[in-house]
DNA sequence: TGTTTTTCTTAAACTAGTTTATTTTTTTCG
DNA sequence: CGAAAAAAATAAACTAGTTTAAGAAAAACA
């Protein structure tokens, strides 16, 4: 079962101590190792109780389908990082896919709550995806497409690389065209 | 000191049990009670350690002012809701101001790590919080100015009816011109 | 490898929302 | 109460970003 390794390192990092056997036998019995292949759907909108992912390896995004039928994506999700709905367990709006195949440690809501009062740092870092987010939401309502699309460049060169750039753009609100011509506007500046 | 009603209760509510003497001590000398006046700076971007504010009365609004001076609301706080920045102790990108005369309950970043651990229920706070900017932000990106001001209409009415149309406006992603616009088609559609 | 599918680019017409400016209405307060 | 200040409405010219469509490039895969 030393598939674990990965997600006792976290608990390691996140405890700042070593885990005992019997917390490891603990942490093993509540997450589940899944594999999901590229471009596979995780959970749907209008599913309950949707489970919480840590990733392994690969990439994940979760995203909306608005009432015209078109996706946006909320949050992207990579190796080392946490995703699902906190929302959950009440019926979720998101859809969660894969990007990349993956591999990624599951948890219910149950146990995370559960394993929440042991491992406090859990609940910062519910307070780290918050502060991100409310970044993110100022960034992009105060800024311009262009200058979201350069600072996503700058903090997350690998992420803007992995993905397709229809994706970046419906994470930055904006069409694929747009997003387009601000590539091919920056390309010409650079002579 | 029996100004700290309001505060208790909320702790017993979270809690639900009611207090001992001791815990109502511990919570009085840990918050402090502060009023202010209509449009008063609570505290500014780029100072840092900013407090947490519990509204006992009054209404409040955080927001940044971006490149070009123009104000945007990320959120508004009115009586029995907190408001302050989570990502303190940081140096802070926002405003904190009153919109109406305001009396609120403030702690330190310090006490409120703290109070956390006696009172789990103030972590599933800053998850609802999470929760909440998460649809605001799904919305404003996917959503018409329009549907999201009727959306706005119906959640919370009140604050509608309590903040100038420029400060919705401000909350909404879109110009106060804009916004009149808006509800010059609504209601000269209502007849 | 060549064929099919997916992704990206370009162009042109369009629209949701902005900007600036002026006027009207509402609120504040001495 | 009346004057001054603040907020809202209206208009007109503008722009950031959309839509639709068609072709080019890149990636997938049999």
């Amino acid at each position: 079962m030393e598939d674990f390794f990965v997600l006792y390192s976290y608990f390691e990092k996140i405890g700042k101590r070593e885990l005992t056997d019997a917390e490891k036998e603990e942490i093993s019995s509540v997450f589940r190792k899944e594999t999901f292949k590229k471009k596979q759907r995780i959970f749907n909108a209008g599913e309950e109780n949707t489970r919480h992912y840590y990733i392994e390896e690969g990439l994940l995004r979760m995203y909306i389908i608005d009432q015209s039928g078109k996706e946006f994506n909320l949050l992207f999700g990579k190796e080392r990082q946490w995703l699902g709905d906190l929302g959950t367990p009440a019926t979720t709006a998101y859809y969660l896919e894969t990007v990349e195949k993956t591999t990624a440690f599951s948890i219910s809501e149950e146990s995370f709550s559960a394993i929440m009062s042991k491992y406090t740092e859990l609940s910062s870092n519910i307070r780290r995806s918050y502060i991100f987010l409310q970044k993110r939401f100022v960034a992009i309502l105060s800024k311009t497409a262009e200058e979201n699309y350069e600072e996503l460049l700058q903090n997350d060169p690998d992420l803007v690389q992995r993905l397709p750039q229809y994706h970046i753009s419906s994470y930055l609100g904006v069409t694929p065209v747009f997003l387009s011509k601000i590539i091919a506007k920056k390309a010409r500046k650079r002579d």
